[in-house]
DNA sequence: ACATTTTTTTAGACAAGCCTAAATCATATA
DNA sequence: TATATGATTTAGGCTTGTCTAAAAAAATGT
């Protein structure tokens, strides 16, 4: 099992997360953004990754995961949402610092550090943005959910993850409120705008935008 | 203050290792055994590091550290070495395994994670290996030591720290049952090949070559 | 259907880090 | 002091991962 460089990591991790969010294959420019590295360099490296079969690439067309590039990718999530957790637990970070020093901290491979590192953290099963944590070998604990946008109104749920990590999303759901394991109530849709109107906790009501609705997963309670 | 990368890093620590050694000049050829890397790369590299006014490098001369060379290795000893205490105390690594991971863990530069873990490790003064760890700035809290080898027959001390990290010189020690913080009395001592007997905490006799003394750091007690 | 725009790939270049082989320098020795 | 030996540097080359500019393919709009 042939060692794979940061580069590598990075794109792998980068690809499973795009495809995780419901598509069949990722484009290079999507891909491109995502790493923040011109389309050019992205070919080239697809095309490395093609080579060692980690990765279906078919030109012009898009790209998606062999059998041994989900798994691979599904280590590095481990790793990195393992990280995130000792971040947060242990050295007292905000759900908002931590996604840019596990992007490092990732690509440490000493075989036993991450055993121990799970077994210290208690093996959690979800990172602070409430993203499962794959076991040793590659298994998801997956929970039913549905995209915030798509509940209907009247329903309520539980918020149990975000999908994206940036400092920047996530400070502003700490300000208006929003935080995982919160329960949420949607009172009003918008169809013109997609926006709706929430209510945190029995407590505080919320506005939010299709964009923001659209990054927050949640797990509906049975109505 | 521009930011280097591993290989750089790698060297800056090295250098500043061999120096501290005793020497106050760095050979191409140690260096080059040090970080198991061919001569004529470690050439390539010297000039570089030169250039960014890290090392002082005289041709065919050898190496010392710039004062911003100097600061720049206690920065990574600094990561290396709370890394290492991590890994022991919270991780329940053994002495002789932390070291290859820290070599990894240690070009981590997230700025605020290193004050982070030096808080949660209880601001720790000495590494696992009895190294002393420097802080935010630098500074070194540095005891007064002797090598083991020039510890005079009859005299005793506290074993405070080793100058080999390699698995192999740690694993003996344990099994001889030799670690830092141990009473060492030096029984005898050998002229013609340098070995020694020591007594372990009033307890154990054991035989030491020239080799092993001279990479164990001891504080004399009053005598 | 054709022209335009967007996406993707190719071509060519470059820096970082490494290597081997061939100079060159320093030194130890005869 | 001339020479042999060992240490060090230079020359030339390779891989990885990136870039810009240009070409090619695909998608879009009229
Ligand atoms: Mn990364
Ligand atoms: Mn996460
Ligand atoms: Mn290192
Ligand atoms: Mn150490």
């Amino acid at each position: 099992m042939i060692s794979l460089s940061p580069a590598e990591e990075n794109y792998l991790r980068t690809i499973y997360n795009l495809i995780a969010e419901g598509l069949e294959k990722v484009s290079t420019n999507e891909i491109s953004a995502a790493v923040n590295t011109k389309a050019a360099s992205v070919s080239d490296m697809l095309k490395k990754l093609a080579e060692k079969e980690l990765i279906d690439y078919r030109k012009y067309y898009g790209v998606s995961l062999t059998e041994e590039g989900r798994k691979r990718a599904l280590h590095i999530i481990r790793r990195h949402r393992l990280w995130e957790v000792f971040l947060v637990d242990k050295l007292k970070f905000s759900w908002d610092e931590v996604n840019v020093i596990a992007e490092e901290l990732e690509h440490v491979k000493a075989p036993l550090l991450v055993r121990r590192l799970d077994e210290y953290l208690g093996f959690p099963k979800f990172d602070p943005h409430g993203d499962p944590i794959p076991d040793e070998f590659g298994e998801l604990s997956s929970k039913p959910r549905i995209l915030l946008q798509e509940v209907p109104v009247g329903q309520s749920g539980k918020i149990v993850s975000v999908s994206d990590s940036s400092a920047a999303f996530l400070k502003y759901l700490d300000k208006v409120g929003i935080y995982i394991g919160a329960k949420v109530l949607v009172l009003e849709k918008t169809d013109y705008d997609g926006s709706q109107e929430l209510f945190i906790d029995n407590q505080k009501k919320v506005f939010v935008s299709k964009e923001v609705a659209g990054n927050i997963q949640v797990m509906l309670h049975p109505s």
